[in-house]
RNA sequence: GAAGUCGGCCAGACAGUCGCCGCGCGAUCGGAAACGGUUGCGGGGAGGAAAGUCCGGGCUCCGCAAGGGAUGAGUGCCAGGUAACACCUGGGGGGCGUGAGCCUACGGAAAGUGCAACAGAGAGCAGACCGCCACAUGCUGGCAACAGCAUGCGGUAAGGGUGAAAGGGUGCGGUAAGAGCGCACCGCGCAGAUGGCAACAUACUGCGGCUAGGUAAACCCCACUCGGAGCAAGACCAAAUAGGGGAGCGUACGGCGGGCCCUUACGCCGCUCCCGGGUAGGUUGCUUGAGGCCUGCGGUGACGCAUGCCCUAGAGGAAUGACUGUCCACGACAGAACCCGGCUUAUCGGCCGACUUCGCCU
């Protein structure tokens, strides 16, 4: 229907996903950092790539009940589907923080895309 | 109609848009092929508990001759079902409920050891605190028989009191008062008979005056069962780096070694190739199974047998989603991780069937 090169993509391909130890070490190494009351995003250029890709951090102590953390995850990756062509070439780290998960899914975009903004700007030292 | 009991089922619905993970068919690119990448279409994609990890198995590796024993753990009325079980079905005993029904670790306490706070006189070969009764002595009253009181010595487990529990119960006889002391009935124990596969039952027969209290989720005894670890099990492929083994080449130069020195020879250090172990990583195990559904047959039932039909998640930092709209009863508990059979726990509501009690109508 409408010329691919001016819609932008919305799907999320594996590639676009943090999959190996290396690759969320490679991040925790020497990442700038953003963080609101939900979501704390750590992010770093990534030289070897062409697309923002991200990984997810979940731990028991953010939310103790599997069907929350599925739901918080399940959210990330949609945000993150939605702004990937808009973000910058980065690998990102999401860490949801324990009061994501009392929050509604509509507060949690809002933050998220908050956050993707303010990170696309600082810049890794 | 109201209240309730038991069993089964469902787990918001529909539409659109954008995504994710397998599968099938096709197109295209690479490749000899196997297969892989990209892409189009079709179809599938959490649960009744996926949970707790409490039992029972399959599967895998380790151990192990068969078998027996010890230790430890578990199970515990009987019969059946099952791959197996601590599960299920049926039956028996006990308890609760007007009832439908529900609950039940329910073997052994006449093998042994232990325990029982407080209270109480006494708590296990019982026990006289009050009480009751006889006798003796004294005092008082009385003509006397005798009565009352006190003390002493006995008898007594019927009554009071204590306790969770006081050593069968009721009645009659009996007695100084009492007592299974005697009798009847009930209870209890033992033996037999009868019925039942059995647990067990009996309004059956005989014996025993009652001895043999409770506690075994106290030790214990008896019977039966059990090897250990788990898919991060295990199998396969396999970089980089370091190291191991073998073969060949070079021994040109140099170094090191057998320690008194020298020479020759030999070995090592070098290069090339091969081999096996193995890390990251990848593949597999991974979903067709004690499988589901329908019908029929056998069985009180759990379940079994037969025919037919169906294939119904398979991820891997981990998919099964997000948004918008419409509708309604306004949506609970909650997310697969090798797979099954159970148990337990959590849970908004709704539907269906069978049955019980009460009320009303005919």
């Amino acid at each position: 229907m409408t010329d691919p090169s001016q819609t932008p993509s919305f799907a999320f391909p594996r590639t676009a996903r943090l999959t190996c130890k290396g690759d969320f070490d490679f991040v925790f190494a020497k990442a700038s950092r953003v963080a609101d009351r939900y979501f704390t995003v750590l992010s770093r250029h990534q030289p070897q790539v062409d697309d923002a890709r991200v990984g997810l951090v979940v731990s028991k102590k953010a939310a103790k009940r599997a069907v929350d953390r599925n739901r918080l995850k399940r959210l990330v990756r949609e945000s993150f589907r939605q702004h990937r062509s808009s973000i910058g070439v980065r690998d990102f780290v999401v860490l949801p923080r324990p009061a994501a998960k009392q929050a509604s899914n509509n507060e949690l975009a809002n933050s998220l895309a908050n956050l993707w903004r303010r990170a696309m700007t600082t810049r890794t030292c």
